[in-house]
DNA sequence: CTAAGATATGAAGAATTCTTCAGTTTAGGG
DNA sequence: CCCTAAACTGAAGAATTCTTCATATCTTAG
């Protein structure tokens, strides 16, 4: 489901030839470098048109206003994340919980570093009012894929899957989000990803309906 | 630990009367209000002072621009959500760790929404570069409560105390921020509650030494 | 090779925003 | 009550940013 945009932040047209492709490519990789480098308070449409290599009149070709650039560069991101964890959801079904949680954790902090830069960048512009909806309904799909695998669990079932797919997805995203926010360093990414893959697996285990019983039982005791 | 803001986000002058702390206040609160009514694009200095009922020039006589506005009021936000941490990791001492996480996740919801505006309104400026440090030191001194607190748990012992506290913190933090930004509803409150306490409580059972061992074990079952 | 459509240009007007400061008003100690 | 320091005002200049469009250049089907 790409979630066309609202129609104030539909691109004008597409690029038909293969060299506007190029250019639009050219748009949006300055659009991160700006991003990166001068922060969203001087990112403007001149200055990504200049670090571009093509002038101003070039982007508002394909967009109305800088908005919808913000906003075709951000889908464009949040797909290619949506689209790996939905693949990587299809191989788990049936699986273990402690595989699954692995790996949602593994694809999405693989598919975040693969463009790092990227990511960095889009938190910057991830808050914008206008972006609530894409983000919302990019959530939904991913929790929906994560619901879907963690509903085969060889070895778990639950009383609510949307709620534990959620819950997993947002602990997953928001921490990952403030590790890369401070500054990724080599060992804390290899810590992000040992403690949150643990976190995932104790989480699954316990929300597990067989676990309620023994949980409740060791709760009596104390 | 206030963190004294870098020289450029330093305040003028501080209020000596007590009509300048009302009209402080002021314009704080209507700070708020336009970063929720307009969104961070449309919050200008002009439209805060109209909202808080002043002249832009007062605002000035305060803060040398706008940035410095915004570093305090997010400022003062965080210092009294660590502040609160900070209180509520003293008076857990020497308890167990599913009391400990309960708490954390009581605390830590309980503040932010406690000024739900406030909490969203500084979501849309909390990425912004000039922040970063100060995002880093809040993080900083929430951790360093946390970890205190662990340290002193009666059923469970860290390998790595400071590790598990930021996992924690950030799970924490980063899902909540995820939930607020999509709109909060109470059955979502209560659900996020519900859930974000049962992973800190796995989590932190799982993390603990003795656990390491027993987990291995069942490991190598499978 | 050529015409039509696609793409690119960039100067310039409109709009918005930031910030200052000279002058006015208010508070409160003596 | 008076005086001084504090607080407040808001018009206006400087700076930045957005967006358009008339014009020029390129691509490619036929």
């Amino acid at each position: 489901m790409p979630l066309s945009p609202p129609d104030t932040l539909k691109p004008r047209k597409a690029p038909r030839q293969t060299r506007a492709a190029v250019t639009l490519d050219a748009i949006f990789e300055a659009t991160i470098q700006v991003l990166l480098s001068e922060g969203e308070r001087r990112l403007t449409t001149t200055r990504v048109a200049e670090r571009a290599g093509v002038s101003v009149g070039t982007m508002y070709q394909y967009y109305p206003h800088k908005q919808a650039l913000l906003y075709a560069v951000l889908q464009s991101h949040l797909t290619h994340i949506s689209a790996a964890i939905e693949a990587a959801c299809l191989t788990a079904r049936g699986q273990g919980v402690t595989h699954m949680g692995e790996l949602l954790v593994q694809t999405f902090l693989d598919t975040k570093i693969e463009r790092l830069d990227v990511t960095k960048a889009l938190y910057l512009i991830a808050e914008d009012l206008d972006t609530r909806s894409l983000l919302a309904a990019t959530t939904e799909r991913n929790v929906a894929a994560a619901a879907s695998m963690l509903a085969t669990a060889s070895d778990a079932r639950f009383e609510n899957v949307q709620a534990v797919a959620f819950t997993l997805f947002s602990a997953i995203a928001g921490s990952t989000r403030i590790v890369f926010e401070r500054g990724v360093s080599l060992p804390a990414l290899k810590e992000l990803r040992r403690e949150l893959t643990l976190m995932c697996r104790s989480y699954l285990l316990n929300a597990s309906l067989s676990a309620v019983a023994s949980a409740e039982r060791a709760h009596s005791v104390s």
